[in-house]
DNA sequence: CGAAAATTTGACATGACTCAACTGGAGTGG
DNA sequence: CCACTCCAGTTGAGTCATGTCAAATTTTCG
C-alpha cells in the first residue's frame, strides 16, 4: 500500500522516507464493495482518492432518470469532483465501485497541510493536473469529432479488456450513446 | 502590463514586489495582428501566454478542411497547448488572434527556473490548472447533454458581447455544429 | 463600387434516439 | 434442481435533430 503510493509519487518529484511516510499516514484506507457509494450526487466531495485497487464510475443521475457516465477509475488514478472538492459545494455526480475497491483518501484540509509542510508536493499535484487536464482535452477531441462507431473502437483499444469489467450499458453511457445504439453498432461488424 | 499581471497573480498568492518584478521581466511582451498566429497546427507550442488585451482562437483544421475550434482566449486568461507546451511534441491545432493582441509570453524553460526561484508560483499554476480543469469540465457536462439550441443559448448567456465580437461561422464552429444549422436556431426564435 | 466573405434558405440524407417487445442468462428460493 | 424473476442485451419500426450541398442573399471592407 504504501509502496505503492510512493512509488507512484516518485515518478513525479523526488521525496525522503520521511516525507513519504508522512504522505501516507495523513490518508486513510478504505475499501469498499461492489456498488458501495465513495461520494453522492449533491453532497460535498470531502476527499480525494487515490484508487489502489479495483475499479469506479463517476457519473450523474439526470432529471429524466436517465445515467451519464463521466468518467472511470482504475488503480493509481486520482477521482474526486474537483468542483465539489475544491468549493465545498454540492457534487453533480456520484462516485461509485463497480468492483470491491481499496482507496486512500485525503481531506482538503489535510492536503493543505502537506503542501506546507512539504512544498513539493505542490508540484506533483501541479503536473498531475496538468496530466489530467492534457487528457480530458484529448478525450474531448474524440468526442467532438467522432461518431459513436468510432468513439466506441477508439474506447476498445485505449483501455482494452475494460469490456470485460463494465457491462456495456455503461460503456454507452460513457459513449454518450444509448446502448441500444450501442448494440446496433457491435452487431454491424 | 506590469500591474495587469500582478493584480491577477495576487488573485492566487501572496508576492512580494521583487517576485512580481522577476515574473514580469522573465515574460516577454509582443502583439500579434487580427489573423496573425500564435501558434500553427504541428509545430511545438513554445510559450504559456497570459493575454492582456485582445481575443484568440485555439482550432484545428481537420482532414476535410473544417476548422473547429475548441477555445477561445479573452483577457486576463492563460492559453497555450499544454500538450504541446509540456511535451514539447508538434500541436494538434493552431491559435489565431481575431482581434490586436497583445500578451505576455513564457517558454517552458523560464517557467521552470521561475519556479525554482519563486516556489509559490508553483502553487499558483496548481491552482489556475485546477481552474481551467474544472472548466472545461462543466464546458463537456454541456456538450454531452445538451443539445445545439441549449448550448447556443448558454453561450450567450455566459460570455454576453461574444456574438458582437466574433463571426457566426465560429459559434458555430465553437458549439460544435454547422453554421446552416446555427442559422436555423437564430430563425426560429 | 465591386469582390469576397458571411449568412440564409431549402431540399434531401442520415446518424442516433425512442419505445416496446423479445431473448437469454444469472441468481434465488422453495 | 426446477421454476421464476430480474436484468442485460438485442431487434425492429418509426421519428427527429442535425448534417450536406448548392444556390440565393446580405454584409463587409478594400
Amino acid at each position: 500500500m504504501k509502496e505503492q503510493l510512493s512509488k507512484y509519487l516518485i515518478r513525479y518529484a523526488n521525496f525522503n522516507k520521511l516525507d513519504l511516510n508522512l504522505i501516507y499516514n495523513t490518508c486513510s484506507i478504505q475499501s469498499y464493495n461492489k456498488k458501495d457509494f465513495l461520494l453522492k450526487q449533491n453532497s460535498v466531495c470531502k476527499y480525494k482518492y487515490f484508487i489502489l485497487e479495483g475499479l469506479v464510475r463517476q457519473y450523474r443521475v439526470e432529471d429524466n432518470g436517465n445515467e451519464n457516465i463521466s468518467v472511470f477509475g482504475i488503480e493509481n488514478w486520482w477521482i474526486t469532483n474537483l468542483d465539489s472538492f475544491l468549493n465545498e459545494t454540492g457534487s453533480i455526480n456520484s462516485i461509485q465501485a463497480l468492483e470491491k475497491t481499496t482507496v486512500l483518501q485525503i481531506t482538503k484540509t489535510e492536503l493543505e497541510e502537506l503542501y506546507l509542510k512539504i512544498p513539493v508536493l505542490e508540484r506533483v499535484f501541479r503536473k498531475i493536473t496538468e496530466n489530467m487536464l492534457i487528457a480530458l482535452q484529448r478525450k474531448n477531441e474524440i468526442f467532438m469529432k467522432k461518431n459513436s462507431k468510432e468513439r466506441y473502437y477508439n474506447m476498445l483499444e485505449q483501455i482494452p479488456g475494460f469490456s470485460q469489467r463494465v457491462p456495456q450499458y455503461m460503456i454507452a453511457s460513457y459513449l454518450n450513446i444509448t446502448p441500444e445504439y450501442l448494440s446496433d453498432i457491435r452487431k454491424n461488424k
